[in-house]
DNA sequence: ATGACTAAGTGTACAAAATACACTAAGATT
DNA sequence: AATCTTAGTGTATTTTGTACACTTAGTCAT
């Protein structure tokens, strides 16, 4: 039968992942959810994600099953890869999971990944009743995935890397105030390399997209710190 | 009926379309083929795009559309962008089309789109029987397409300049033997300025991303230039 | 064969950007 | 008042980018 079918066109399930990488000052963590199936397997994690719905945009679903999932809202979903190999679900766990909670378990599954970078502290998660639970998992330490899901975090990974070498500036990816130095920290963490402070602070200048608030960090002790917000423009 | 599907997944069909950039020294241009309906729409111009079949990943599945819509081989195609808007394909004369060459015309299409560049000379595209005709559209003249494809084409025409920008060279892009002028030209056109000869070429030297061939430009009436290919690295 | 034509190929001086580096300032805590 | 902690700032050097013009190798016409 698969057979008959496969110069056929598919009329695939689609589905959206969501990288969510969350930042703490210290390490760089991915957003993930525990999967329990119906059947006799030990949970597994995943990335939080389902089915497009009939009527909705791709950005759209990621933002409402990001919700869904986790109850994170408010985030910057930036879409950046379909991923649609055949056999993307490819072992008995996937398939039961699946089974247990999608309309069309046999056809195959093509997803649309999007990844976003939040404060941790700032979005606190808490898992949907049917989606066991949400955990913060370091990127240095993420264990086998469901699915595809390991390729895609490593993908999203290089796609961070990318915009923050290359654009030079978290942008979006961020919370509206924050400190020059957390700024600083959170681009060392990602390109994983140290930064000089100065230098830093010199290129955030020329660059012109801080803008000062009337504010000041506040709930430590020490010197409090300015904060500042990103110059409007983007969306 | 439209409503109440609206919260349930949808099972779309899932195409691809291909936006293949093409340059000859002077202007850079887009690939379109001709759309004929069985009814009495005057012909559109559109992508060269199709259903993706239920056997084979994205990738694949781009690479033989194109083949199969324009004889084009041999390309390296890159993934930029899913559009999924549930209603980007909203006109009677896309409906009809799709009504023409599809299985389930009333669901929504999601499409994963690629983007190219080639080199015009080396690859003269002929009509499938079924296409129309196939055209190289000027890129700053291009009339309304079918379905959202003038905002597909935009965005390629973006992210073609971005990777020139950033990465700053032409990369997978490319045919396999050129001259240094050929391959400043080519900046020339996508990004739309005029750069000087010495400083691309030095700025070429220090990316080492170039190998001189033991071969010579053939056919000129005037000193010919050394032939390059890129080192190999990336696929 | 000579001269004229055409694009190839090359270096240097100047400007701008990136890097390396260390002390003073402001507030909190004792 | 003294101590602790992080904030905040400038200059000298190196690297990178930019502006700019002449010589060379081949073809074509005489």
């Amino acid at each position: 039968m698969a057979d008959k079918n496969a110069s056929r066109p598919s009329n695939p399930n689609v589905s959206v992942d969501c990288v969510v990488f969350g930042f703490d000052d210290e390490q760089l963590k991915v957003l993930l959810i525990e999967q329990r199936t119906s059947g006799d397997f030990a949970p597994q994690l995943a990335l939080p994600g389902d089915l497009v719905l009939q009527d909705e945009n791709l950005d759209e679903s990621a933002t409402r099953i990001l919700k869904e999932l986790t109850h994170l809202e408010g985030i910057y979903l930036k879409q950046f890869k379909a991923f649609g190999d055949p056999d993307r679900v490819n072992n008995l766990k996937d398939q039961e999971w699946l089974r247990t909670v999608r309309e069309n378990p046999d056809a195959r599954v093509i997803t649309v990944a999007y990844y976003s970078l939040v404060k941790m502290e700032a979005y606190r998660p808490e898992a949907a009743s049917f989606a066991g639970k949400v955990i913060w998992q370091n990127v240095s330490e993420i264990p086998e995935l469901g699915f595809d899901h390991n390729k895609i975090v490593n993908e999203a990974l290089a796609r961070l890397r990318e915009e923050f070498e290359f654009k030079n500036i978290a942008f979006e990816l961020l919370p509206k105030k924050f400190t020059l130095t957390m700024l600083q920290k959170l681009h060392e963490i990602v390109l994983g390399v140290q930064l000089d402070k100065r230098n830093f602070r010199k290129k955030l200048k020329k660059s012109d997209t801080l803008q000062p608030l009337d504010e000041k960090q506040s709930g430590v002790d020490h010197k409090p710190a300015q904060l500042f917000k990103y110059t409007s423009g983007r969306k």
